[in-house]
DNA sequence: AGCACGCCGACT
DNA sequence: GTCGGCGTGCTC
């Protein structure tokens, strides 16, 4: 055939694929085919690339179909500009996948697969892709030194790799066990059996944070020397990222291990995933397409017939359900692999009772304080970074609120600034109140560099180290902080969230949770969820290791106002199970998910009453059976780089149904051309 | 979303 | 007289 249409998805937010002329370049011009690359007159095929002009710009889309005929009249009708034969087609099952979470999310196929694609593929010029092509056929698998042999696997281990690697079909699996159950150890040999069962099987393994699990890289190296492993992650530099996807697309690299955005690699003969603490808030996409690399995973599972694996100690309870249902197969590691390791001792510190100094109670001073005599680590986490949330006027009663957003400037003190987190704004510290003139301004609340300082103060003799956001700025800095904690150079780590990833510390003895109170009645009912994942990841960074002779036993100190909090006292009896259960009882009861699913349909204007006024509109410009639609509401942040925010929740009972009305109600909404800006978001994690 | 065109206000 | 504010209209 010498000409036909192209459909191509483009990424542009219309919601609608765009057909174009494809002319056989060799037969319009003959003395042009004597020169031309041999395969450039060859047929497009749906799954490659193409360039073509696209109002007065140029674009790189996907060909997605086929045709010799078009509704387009011929008037409108553009001819591609260049179709990148070079690159093997995507496939048919890659580009279902997008299909699936461009219809679930409610996006247009191009905003899906587009970016889905690394920078590089997608830049004007093909020169880049052949290079790189070159590089990669030069690229010999890694040197083939002696592995590193399997370690023996205890009962409920080897019953856990049985059970992934022997299921010949799509099959979820919980990986249910507490940090040093041997998770990883499960991962690994199940992945070593799926590999060796076919010669050009591929293994996915995402990860929450890749710059925090370097453990679990360097294991896969030294595990399966000889097979070539890509990574796949928003750090890394676009001709990285390149090279890495091209020896995934092409089957080169056997074992891909990622974060969310690798749930959309091309995987030709993927054969198995593995999603490694599966309840971490960072698979959720938060901007662009929301998507959920968890959700993804199983979709994508399902829909090639192979096992997949979700990891935690802590399971989001929507997979909790599903295990409990036996749509999820529940793998329970309940020992410890680590030989001799124990639980930790949890305890809890009553406020009420024990006055802080520096933010520290008498019993987390004293506990320090054994761990430094023994020449043991202590790790103190504080989910607040900075030098204090907010600075106040004791005379006038100013504080230090951002002009841009609903919230406060957090002081950091280092730097001298005031800064909001969450828009771009800084400032100098003020000498004095800007309203009344006072010269006594004072930081409320503590975050951890205000708790470094006091650690100092208390403990003059100890090494103390910080690592958080502000920390850990440069690129690498974040490793090389890590490092010096694990030389044991260092006797009292003060960190955000951060520290609770992935790192086990040999030497570490104590865990002291500082202020973890907050969570408890926030309004988004998750937090709770969230708090329990991230004390029992942070507890789990102490007694990793074996109690040494005369050492201190493991410990992990609560200091809170509710010592009789239903979570800390779950915490304490290591139940996640009975806490989990209780929850999904009260979400049963009070109709939240995972019995109920949702959408939210947010806003933003300059006034705030622009925004509602659309979400208004938006309500009676449909007509809805069997879906709740709520109020209106602003969100709980108001105001953000001074736009106001605005949201309306969508429930529903049935998912096909939420589905379906959505698909129309945005086509209604999209008819309405409000100049607001707005969108919907699937499975909203933080409401 | 980009990117253009188009029609009104304060600057050399 | 122009630079530039962002309203609105289109993209096969």
């Amino acid at each position: 055939m010498e000409h036909c249409i192209l459909k191509i998805a483009l990424d542009t937010p219309l919601d609608t694929t765009f057909d174009y002329r494809w002319v056989n370049p060799s037969s319009t011009s003959l003395d042009e085919a004597v020169d031309s690359a041999p395969d450039s007159s060859a047929m497009p095929q749906i799954g490659q690339l193409a360039l073509v002009p696209f109002g007065r710009q140029e674009l790189m889309g996907l060909i997605v179909g086929i045709s010799d005929q078009t509704e387009v009249p011929v008037a409108k009708l553009k001819d591609v500009i260049e179709v990148r034969s070079q690159l093997f087609p995507l496939s048919e099952h890659w580009i279902a996948l997008c299909h699936f979470a461009a219809d679930y999310y409610q996006r247009p196929l191009g905003e899906v697969v587009v970016p889905a694609l690394p920078r590089n593929l997608r830049a004007g010029k093909a020169t880049s892709l052949e290079r790189n092509l070159k590089k990669l056929a030069k690229l010999h698998p890694a040197q083939d030194t002696s592995p590193n042999p399997e370690p023996p696997l205890n009962p409920a281990q080897q019953e856990a790799v049985d059970a992934i690697a022997g299921a010949q079909k799509f099959a979820p699996h919980l990986l249910y066990g507490v940090t040093g159950s041997g998770k990883t150890e499960v991962y690994l040999q199940a992945a070593a059996r799926i590999l060796a069962q076919s010669g050009d099987a591929q293994v996915l393994i995402l990860v929450p944070e890749i710059n925090l699990t370097p453990q679990l890289e360097n294991n896969l190296r030294q595990r399966f020397s000889g097979i070539q492993i890509a990574t796949l992650h928003s750090g890394m530099a676009e001709g990285e990222r390149l090279l890495h996807w091209l020896s995934s697309h092409l089957g080169q690299a056997r074992i891909i291990l990622g974060t969310r955005l690798a749930i959309l690699a091309s995987l030709p003969h993927l054969k198995m995933i593995v999603i490694d603490e599966e309840h971490d808030p960072s698979y959720k996409q938060q901007e662009g397409l929301r998507y959920s690399a968890r959700d993804l995973a199983v979709w994508r599972a399902h829909q090639l017939g192979i096992p997949v694996v979700l990891g935690s100690a802590t399971p989001s309870l929507e997979t909790w359900q599903h295990a409990k249902v036996a749509r999820y197969r529940k793998l329970e590691l309940r020992e410890r692999a680590v030989k001799d390791a124990v639980l930790p001792v949890v305890r809890v510190i009553n406020l009420e009772h024990e006055k802080p100094k520096e933010g520290l109670t008498t019993p987390l001073i004293n506990a320090i304080r054994k761990r430094l005599e023994k020449g043991e680590q202590s790790l103190l986490f504080l989910n607040r970074r900075g030098y204090a949330p907010v600075i106040a006027c004791d005379a006038c009663g100013w504080i230090s609120n951002c002009t841009r957003c609903t919230a406060h400037l957090v002081m950091h003190k280092l730097d001298h600034k005031l800064r909001c987190h969450h828009c771009s704004f800084e400032q100098r510290i003020p000498r004095n109140c800007p309203t009344c003139g006072n010269i006594d301004l004072q930081p409320l609340g503590r975050g951890t560099q205000r708790m470094e300082e006091g650690l100092r103060l208390i403990f003059p003799e100890a090494r103390v180290f910080r690592i958080d956001a502000d920390s850990t700025r440069l690129k690498g800095s974040a490793e090389a902080a890590f490092d010096t904690v694990h030389r044991g150079e260092v006797d009292i780590l003060i960190g955000t969230q951060m520290v609770a990833k992935g790192h086990d510390f040999k030497n570490l003895t104590l865990v002291g949770a500082l202020n973890p109170d907050s969570a408890l009645f926030s309004q988004d009912y998750r937090a709770s969820e969230r708090l329990f994942a991230q004390l029992m990841q942070v507890a789990g960074r102490a007694g990793r290791a074996a109690q040494k002779e005369g050492g201190n036993i493991s410990e992990v100190l609560v200091q809170t106002r509710y010592p009789d909090h239903p979570l800390y006292h779950a915490l304490m009896a290591h139940d996640y199970d009975r806490f989990a259960d209780d929850l999904l009882e009260e979400r049963q009861q009070a109709g939240m998910p995972p019995f109920i699913y949702q959408a939210l349909l947010r806003a933003e204007a300059k006034e705030l009453q622009t925004a509602l006024d659309f979400l208004h509109q938006a309500v009676s410009c449909t007509e809805h059976v069997g879906i709740t639609i709520h109020d209106p509401i602003p969100m709980t942040m108001t105001r953000v780089a001074n736009m106001d925010r605005a949201q309306l929740l969508v429930e529903s009972v049935s998912r096909p149904a939420l589905q379906a009305f959505l698909k129309e109600w945005i086509a209604a909404l999209r008819a309405l051309k409000s100049r607001v800006k707005w969108g919907v978001e699937i499975d909203p994690v933080d409401i």
